[in-house]
DNA sequence: ATGAAACCTGTAGTAACTACAGCATCAAGG
DNA sequence: CCTTGATGCTGTAGTTACTACAGGTTTCAT
């Protein structure tokens, strides 16, 4: 068996493992999603395993769209135990519901912008149906 | 028939009319998408019925999800007329495409959330399968 | 003339990073 | 032991599209 000092890692070496920036990685301490590392007598920030879970953890989420705001009270709810399961699904489906809304948002502009350009027939006169809906209609509000 | 000269609107009013924020015209201006107005004696901006046209125009942009570069680079081919239906059609397509996929992105997001939602049968205990997924798997490039 | 409403400028805050500059430390080879 | 290149450090500024003041001025109706 081996010992239980696991050998740390350099903020480099993490950097690679998780595929996250190493300037992320100061930025993520920094909010406090990631607790401040012990450091090498020359100051350099030392990791161990559990740092590099974490951050797997944090960028799956961020991948999930969730604020870093989120991750933070996710993290503290797991890591004080402090939740349930249904917690942790409410909060998912609430997240889930935020996306839907910004996927509506989005296929509305899309329709808009096909349907402008469907109108518009294509040629060498700076005459453009786009250009005039742009400017004839109001707001997309309804 | 009415004297050439319009009467002109002070920011708010234009604010009103167009439903922008007095705070946002005035950034429009500083980020040259709408032109400096002819001020009052006592320094306050003055706007012509051409200046609610234009803002018009650019918030309905902006509702396309067009960023205040795109929407400069528009305004100035309209402006100085140096453009080609077939162009303003080709930079229409390409935006929806953006759109196209930022809404593919945030289909698999959805996805993702409502399957590990679906895990989760949801109970009392700090034992979750949303959890153990978010810790487990490592990446969402697929 | 006065007082409230509207307007002015300039700065800072938001979210989630990224990109330096300028300097210190680390590890490996000679 | 010493050097050197790679890596790391802090702190600041830039990105996007606004929003929100603070502290002062102008306008307009009474």
């Amino acid at each position: 068996m081996s010992s239980s000092t696991q050998s740390p890692v350099t903020i480099g070496t993490l950097a690679k493992k998780t595929g996250v920036n190493i300037e992320t990685i100061r930025y993520y301490e920094k909010e406090g999603i990631l607790p401040h590392p012990p450091r090498s007598p020359g100051g350099h920030r030392l990791y161990k395993k559990d740092d590099v879970k974490r951050l797997f953890f944090v960028r799956r989420c961020r991948e999930l769209g969730f604020s870093i705001k989120e991750i933070n009270s996710l993290l503290s709810l797991v890591q004080t135990g402090d939740y349930t399961c249904t917690a942790i699904h409410d909060l998912t489906l609430q997240h889930a519901k935020k996306i839907k809304q910004k996927i509506t948002d989005l296929k509305k502009m899309e329709r808009v912008l096909l349907d402008m350009a469907t109108e518009c027939s294509g040629g060498d006169i700076p005459e453009c149906p786009i250009i005039d809906t742009l400017f004839e209609v109001h707001s997309l509000a309804s």
